[in-house]
DNA sequence: ATGCCGAGGTTGACGTGTCAACCATGACCT
DNA sequence: AGGTCATGGTTGACACGTCAACCTCGGCAT
């Protein structure tokens, strides 16, 4: 807990450094993403919707799941509809809830997207990290995660296993 | 190197929980800013300019540091200077070339939003990690970033230390 | 039944970023 | 001089995300 007003030399390199990172691999793999046709917030609707019970979500779990706001979610699926990547359905019960489901053209498109993102995430990140840098990022991940809002933590990272090698 | 066409258990974990915590950081940090009054890019170009020696810089130089295209920055400036926040000016030498000075306003913006995104800096990021982790986050940046592109490292990864405390 | 409130979503306006096309100037060659 | 090319920047159209205002319906108290 540092008192001063400004970034100390270690805090410095860690936080630019962190930054620097970050930006240059959004770039990245977004721009791999684009030219295949999608956005990053197109692939991310895709994967949640291909991962969940009959390739459908109601809109609140996937805004939930993306830590999206209501508004966001409503303009994306909306722009992803009129592409014919997602459909729109009601739900039964509660004429207020709204749930998009995965079309043929949504799968297809994630598939042809998948591997090339995949691979750019090998290539630009994770090939240049030994396991013990990426046990340590998930340390990382599970030091901060908790701070930064009401999100629990992704299924990924809960309980049990510290860090430790392959 | 993995061969698989899917990332394993670890891979996924330090992906998925390296995704999180990035946009989560991005939003929360951005949030402050623009509470501020600022796009968390307006801040960038406010703290490139007030480091610069005469705080300004050319067009070319400021995209170069922050990675940005041409037009991103040409965008960017065009609108800081609607709000008063820098100036431009042309060059004596070259016409072509267009430089970004800091003004009064850009000044006193950055001086009041700085204290701010520091905490938010620490507050979220820095204060859960301990000053080993924070030297890890270093070396997977050095590690990283020479695969994302042409970007010489920033100064503060260049060379000489390794990974040690403080 | 009436009235209020909250949950779930939508909408429009606006700021930001990308791409592609374009323009102007300097450099170099012949 | 004239042509060609690279450099540096601008512009317009469009996709994305945010905010604030709004709408609709269900639940609940009185």
């Amino acid at each position: 807990m540092s008192d001063t007003e400004w970034l100390d030399g270690d805090e410095r390199r860690a936080w630019r450094g962190y930054v620097a990172m970050s930006e240059m691999l959004e770039a990245r793999l977004g721009q791999d993403l684009r030219r295949a046709g999608l956005s990053s917030a197109d692939y991310t609707v895709l994967v949640l919707l291909s991962e969940a019970p009959e390739r459908r979500l109601g809109l609140g779990e996937l805004g939930a799941e993306a830590q999206w706001s209501k508004s966001r979610v409503s303009h994306q699926v909306r722009r992803m509809q009129e592409r014919g990547l997602v459909e729109r359905t009601g739900d039964a019960d509660d004429p207020r809830r709204a749930r998009a489901v995965l079309t043929g053209r949504g799968a297809e498109a994630l598939r042809a997207a998948a591997p090339l993102h995949v691979a750019g995430v090998r290539r630009y990140f994770l090939d240049h990290l030994t396991r013990e840098q990426q046990a340590q990022l998930v340390e990382i991940a599970r030091s901060v995660l908790p701070h930064l809002g009401p999100a629990p933590l992704p299924p990924e990272l809960r309980e049990g296993r510290g860090g430790e090698e392959a």
